[in-house]
DNA sequence: TTGTAAGCGTTATCAG
DNA sequence: CTGATAACGCTTACAA
């Protein structure tokens, strides 16, 4: 068992001969100290190393500068992207990540809501699934804030952020169309989160607007392989679809792969494709992807924002982020 | 300002009618409490929503449960697969991980181990970057345990793993001669850290050993873009390499993209490529790179098992794991 | 098995 | 500006 001997405020105080609260004092930032006793203090815990207690500074201001980051698959492109984003902004805001990872499980999120409200996190974003009402409620209760990504549900006092998914899809109907597409499909994972699903109505609805003809298929869960899997279901039909929205750019990325590796379909040429998430790979020019972008940063921004305001009036609030349709290679006639 | 008002033990004995010693016994694992005294409290728990506040238990018991992670780079492919594995073991340790990001500016680590310090973290893993040796004697002493992933630095005192990087480059040598390659290249970038290096100094050394030709090509950060830079000024040489290893999948993937749709060289008809890390990516079909497995899991498992065991001689160690080869179709004649 | 009491390292309050 | 003192919520001897 190692020695976990830390030095305290105390010991720094006996060194440079003043009080502990001195001490205190010279760690709180904008606390009034004279510079003669700030500089010993100073000296005294370079010499000690010593680092002030954030466990014992957290109990006591009852704010731990802890925000939890709930998160499923942290390992998919855009996930990570953002968990990039967010962790960097809150250390920027002074504020620091626990990294809390949620399987598909009943209760997964909950779980980590509860860890967070153990640690006392001044706040928690939830990437992915959804809490239970009631721990929610309590999360709010005990005063931890709460924001949403990308979940679209209604619960009073928490901060929502959302795509323009639904009018998103309406526009790459408009870019199919374009093209000289002429049969629509939408591929979709079985996941049926919101903001899947809200693309999965605008493309369906704008095609019909349109008089075009329009199928959807789901498979899986929102990964490489299900869109191989997907690509073999749509692409073997005897009127196969010339123009496929894909709810992901990594089920974009295993449909392109399968329709030109294995039915030797050519993209665009003979198929349009278009994606949604804008990650890294699809600018890769094996893919060369039309996709939408998340606004990663705006929307870690706003998070972080709401957190570090907090805001007086601590109602639920409602952002709303445009994604901007990236244009590239893989539907004719950019 | 929120309400920030939580339930505390005290609170919950009232209601149980019993001391607030019982209720620590009843959420201490292995403390003797009698069942019908453990249900009250659970019940008065449960009622009045009360969670074991882990700031004040880790504070007396001098352990916050707390392990840091510090990385770079969170967003890369290999750093978060890595990233997925430590946060889901921890967790089944019954540790949580903090997250913090690392630039590659100088004192980045320096800065991360001082928060991990002021957090009580009992460990923290590094997966990029290296601290100054004060600040880890300073965590060592503190009692803090540390693990370097990747790192190759002796560090008394400090768990060190490794893969055997140097033995791997040169199998795939052997890989590229009976692929019949004549000119062997090894594409790295300018990070220059341990493994990078081990890598190319094993690859250039077993080339020589076999009689055969090699270059070395440096650039920029290790990621798809320098692979693609890393293509245009290999393969426009008059005497253009025909089997390159990349030193990362990231660079391997930039390299065969250029290679194909910029210059129209066939791989592997033309160019044999091999990389390192075996991403997700390297498995796509557009890539189907031949790569080197991290073992992540196996290196998270080693990591979380040092720290959960708190080994009694405290003393370094050093594990070396295996990489092993992927066999794909960018290399002619698997 | 249970309750009492003494800390853990900090900050906030309040005299000086 | 500075120093005592009382919290914060918990665990852990120690005694009952």
């Amino acid at each position: 068992m190692s020695a976990r001997d830390f030095v305290s405020a105390q010991e720094v105080a006996d060194r440079a001969g003043v009080s502990r609260s001195a001490v205190s004092r010279t760690f709180t930032p904008g606390a009034s100290v004279s510079a003669e006793t700030r500089r010993r203090v100073m000296e005294a815990a370079e010499a000690l190393g010593y680092h002030v207690n954030e466990l014992a500074r957290g109990l006591m201001r009852n704010e731990s500068g802890i925000v939890c980051l709930i998160v499923s698959d942290v390992a998919t492109p855009y996930r990570s992207a953002l968990l990039r984003e967010l962790t960097l902004m809150l250390q920027n805001a002074g504020k620091v990540a626990m990294l809390i990872s949620t399987d598909r499980s009943d209760g997964s999120v909950d779980r980590a809501l509860r860890q967070a409200i153990r640690y006392r996190a001044d706040a928690s974003i939830i990437l992915s699934g959804m809490p239970d009402k009631s721990i929610a409620q309590l999360c709010l209760r005990s005063g931890q804030r709460l924001v949403l990504i990308n979940r679209d549900d209604e619960q009073p006092g928490t901060l929502q952020i959302n795509l323009d998914d639904q009018e998103a899809a309406g526009r790459v109907v408009t870019a199919f169309a374009r093209a000289g597409c002429q049969r629509l499909a939408f591929a979709n994972s079985e996941a049926g989160t919101p903001s899947l699903m809200a693309r999965e109505r605008g493309f369906v609805t704008a095609a019909r607007a349109l008089g075009m003809e329009v199928s959807v298929e789901r498979y899986g869960w929102t990964g490489y392989d299900a869109g191989r899997v997907l690509a073999q279901r749509m692409l073997t039909r005897t009127q196969r679809p010339d123009g496929v929205f894909c709810a992901t750019d990594l089920l974009a990325c295993g449909f392109m792969d399968a329709a030109r590796h294995q039915f030797s379909i050519s993209v665009p040429g003979q198929l349009c494709v278009a994606g949604f998430d804008d990650i890294e790979q699809a600018s890769w020019s094996s893919y060369d992807l039309t996709t939408f972008a998340q606004p990663v940063v705006a929307i870690a921004s706003k998070a972080v924002a709401w957190l570090a305001n907090m805001t007086p009036d601590d109602g639920e609030q409602s952002i709303r982020l445009h994604a901007e349709l990236v244009w590239r290679g893989s539907i004719r006639g950019g």
